[in-house]
DNA sequence: CTTATTACAGCAATATATTGCAAAAATAAG
DNA sequence: CTTATTTTTGCAATATATTGCTGTAATAAG
């Protein structure tokens, strides 16, 4: 195994993980602990991570994320990012919606798989132009400083333009009777328009939306096709829906 | 087995792979490593892979962080950053091309201007998010793993759309006859519809790729309203375009 | 304080890089 | 076609880099 690889393999954990050990690495590369610790001293040497005893722990973390926002529920994002994963198949077009979720998921699209990516979402385009095999399609428009999401007529008009196999639809807001609502009335607009241009829609959301509501409503629960939490499908929090059309992952 | 047909060779397998091994190309090919290191070294210094200790791994998906990528000449970027500078306006309606002397103006606009920015460079795009008073819109379409921009049909149908009031168009190779040029056909196509839609073109450009020539043509020097470059305006590289319809800045 | 873990420096074995050189091949010139 | 020149290639000698291991120092944790 090259130097470069283990770099770039250590920088990629650190990206899912924002820390990693110096003992794991060296289990799952299956080379020397002092090996993986020079490894780390350079890239901390050329400020990619930061070293730190025992290991070594993301520089980044606040650097697309609104700082102090993350962190938490990060656990729960990737149980549900592992689980979109497992509805992508090799050659298909998808739509990722911003949200961090979403950009757990783009991390955690392997580079060596063939993919065609919409996204409107900045970070999330920046993540997937890591991915060699990835072609990725910017739906472009006015971008929204928040949510750093292309927002307005000519994403929507982008959109209107395109049929993927799957999207995955951040969400914020579930309500087992009102259906997903958002706050911004723009996003609102942009989701709408992504289910529209979608023939098969996920829902990643963590659980402890499910429930809320919010100003604006994007779409009645039966549009979506597959709920995915952090939950195990028969936990009770989700009986609500377990007599609609719905698959819970 | 001639040299470019190793080199072709040698690309491909980095290109599935993402990685070769010195010794694994010698053995295929059955040529001694030396000549396989004095390939590497050369697809290396044309910068169509990473030459690595044992071997050599694919530029491609390696972009975590553009960190390392050349800090030379960053002077001249930041002198010409500060010229362009000077022609905007408050309110005005501005579109920023691709290229690292874009990315050092992006940088350098003051927070507190109210300006609208189009643009199809993500990392650009990123530098203007975090300004409060710009208005950033993303010209989407397919993103262009190396350049970082979008291209291709939905791009240019987007700026076919806009007419701004000045267009800071990212110059690799201006010839006082030929023009500016490019080396890549899809790039020409996106420059070309920016020039279009645009009142006035204004091109950056470092002094060294003054003279230097590129396989296809964007447009004649006539159609560059100004040229900034580091160079004083009398300096006598710029002689060449003092009888020309040009300002020199 | 004590113990367990981790960090670090130095060393040796191995792998890779570099250099100069000569033979072979390709190219240019007559 | 022949000869001269340049480029390419492989080889050998030497230099450098990488890696895992050792023993010891530093650090974290109870």
């Amino acid at each position: 195994m090259l130097k470069e690889e283990r770099h770039r393999f250590i920088l990629n954990e650190v990206g899912i993980h924002n820390r990693v050990l110096l003992t794991d690495i060296a289990n799952l590369l299956d080379v020397s602990v002092d090996t993986v610790r020079r490894d780390i001293k350079e890239l901390h040497n050329s400020k990619l991570l930061k070293k730190v005893h025992g290991g070594a722990i993301s520089l980044g973390f606040n650097n697309y994320n609104p700082i102090g926002k993350t962190i938490y529920s990060l656990e729960e994002k990737s149980r549900i990012a592992e689980k979109c994963l497992s509805l992508i198949k090799e050659g298909q077009v998808i739509l990722l919606s911003g949200g961090t979720t979403n950009l757990e998921l783009a991390k955690r699209l392997p580079s060596k798989f063939k993919l065609t990516c919409f996204t409107p979402s900045l970070p999330i385009a920046v993540q997937l132009l890591t991915k060699s095999n990835i072609e990725v399609i910017f739906i472009g428009g006015r971008m929204s400083k928040d949510s750093q999401i292309a927002i307005g007529g000519s994403a929507i008009n982008m959109l209107s333009e395109i049929k993927v196999d799957i999207c995955f639809l951040g969400t914020n807001s579930l309500h087992p009777v009102e259906g997903l609502t958002e706050f911004d009335w723009e996003i609102v607009q942009m989701k709408k328009a992504m289910i529209h241009s979608s023939r098969k829609v996920v829902s990643p959301c963590i659980s402890e939306k499910i429930g809320s509501l919010q100003r604006f409503k994007i779409c009645d629960v039966e549009e979506i096709d597959v709920l995915i939490t952090e939950l195990e499908p028969w936990d009770v929090k989700l009986n609500a829906f377990k007599n609609m059309n719905i698959q819970l992952l």
